[in-house]
DNA sequence: CTATGTGAATCGATTCACAGCC
DNA sequence: GGCTGTGAATCGATTCACATAG
């Protein structure tokens, strides 16, 4: 487990974590590399070399014990204790990602909601009143706040991607349309909505590429 | 422009658009591949081949016109003309995506509400009125449809994603955590949040290895 | 005989080095 | 001089082939 780990092992690994969790679900005690990877589009070995970055999980001529292997994945994703989460932005997405029920499901849970616009302040989002942003750094710190999920608009996002930082944030998931500058200890990851639309409509494009301007 | 455009080529193009758009609108008439790759983290020599895989768009000794550029970038996008998208399922994040400001700014249009809620068909939302799955098929051909953004429960997804595919949608952003099958012609990409949350804590945990188990 | 774990080989993407144009 | 476009080289990730364990 002590090389790097390849970005791309590391962008599967999640999806590990939820086949093999619905599988189990669906009565199954173990599974094999080849199953995984045929859920996932992928190839058995791909599986295979991606697991054994952080360990040996599996039994030759067996396979991988399902619930061993959640397990370890969760261990891996760190998400084997529950992660205190602080969303900024209370706009529509905002107030969408405060309930979105899977984060709760799989180990985050959003434990603070800041706003800087008065009117939204003191209403309720979910079960938590949202607070003015002068009180992030002290509830990040008081609630062992480690990652942080930002819906504000671009304008305002480096400027609160500094207050997490100094509030002692670990983690960014940025949903605003902009490159943030953090620390190198501290991980930002954007989410570009209208990227995603622009990137389906060009793979669209090319897939028919002569065909027709669909 | 010929050949097979490497997947994380595609993956930049929209983040070029965007960087470029921002740069003529501080005023600016030109830029180089430096200057574009210093703003996106990335090297010059990256931006020039990923652009001349559609084509030669810069001139030697000046760099890109950021017009001439803008308009190649969403020529290859296919955003040089409004795309028309249906949304379909009206929960928390179905009403934030129905209004989400940023899809209209970049070319596409959301011109279709589903759900399969009684009690949510015929209200509004944004602009539009929430219409029942069984219009799906007749609304989509009517208003020239192409592409779909999917954020139903994933036990429902496959289902709506067949409709979706029969009604003649040749792309669909999908918002539930599940593979979606689809034709080898539709392009399927999906968004899973929870993931995305769950990597970015993976990304901290490795960056601090040893550190701390923050 | 089945399925994992892994070094070696292949494939794809990034970077280097430079030829050609402004 | 400055900067693009591109073949050659490097780097990283996937796949192959097989040794090893159940």
């Amino acid at each position: 487990m002590r090389d790097t780990i390849p970005k791309a092992t590391m962008s599967r690994i999640s999806l590990y974590l939820h086949e093999v969790e619905q599988w189990q679900q669906q009565g199954h005690e173990k599974i094999s590399s080849q199953q995984l990877a045929e859920i996932l589009g992928l190839t058995a070995t791909q599986v295979r070399k991606d697991l054994t970055h952080f360990g040996q999980f599996g039994r030759p001529g067996v396979g991988y014990h399902c619930g061993e292997l959640i397990r370890q994945l969760r261990l891996i994703l760190g998400t084997d204790r529950v992660r205190h989460v602080a969303l900024v932005g209370c706009g529509n997405l905002g107030r969408a990602l405060a309930t979105y029920p899977r984060f709760e499901k799989r180990g985050f849970s959003i434990v603070a909601v800041f706003d800087n616009d008065p009117r939204k302040i003191g209403r309720k989002v979910g079960p938590h009143k949202v607070q003015d942003m002068s009180h992030l750094s002290a509830v990040c710190r008081q609630k062992d706040i480690t990652l942080a999920i930002l819906a504000v608009p671009a304008a305002a996002a480096q400027d609160v991607a500094d207050r997490l930082v100094a509030a002692g944030v670990y983690g960014i998931l940025n949903f605003a349309i902009v490159g943030l500058a953090a620390p190198s200890d501290v991980v930002v990851s954007t989410v570009a909505l209208s990227m995603e639309l622009e990137q389906l409509g060009l793979a669209v494009r090319l897939r028919h590429h002569g065909t027709r301007d669909a």
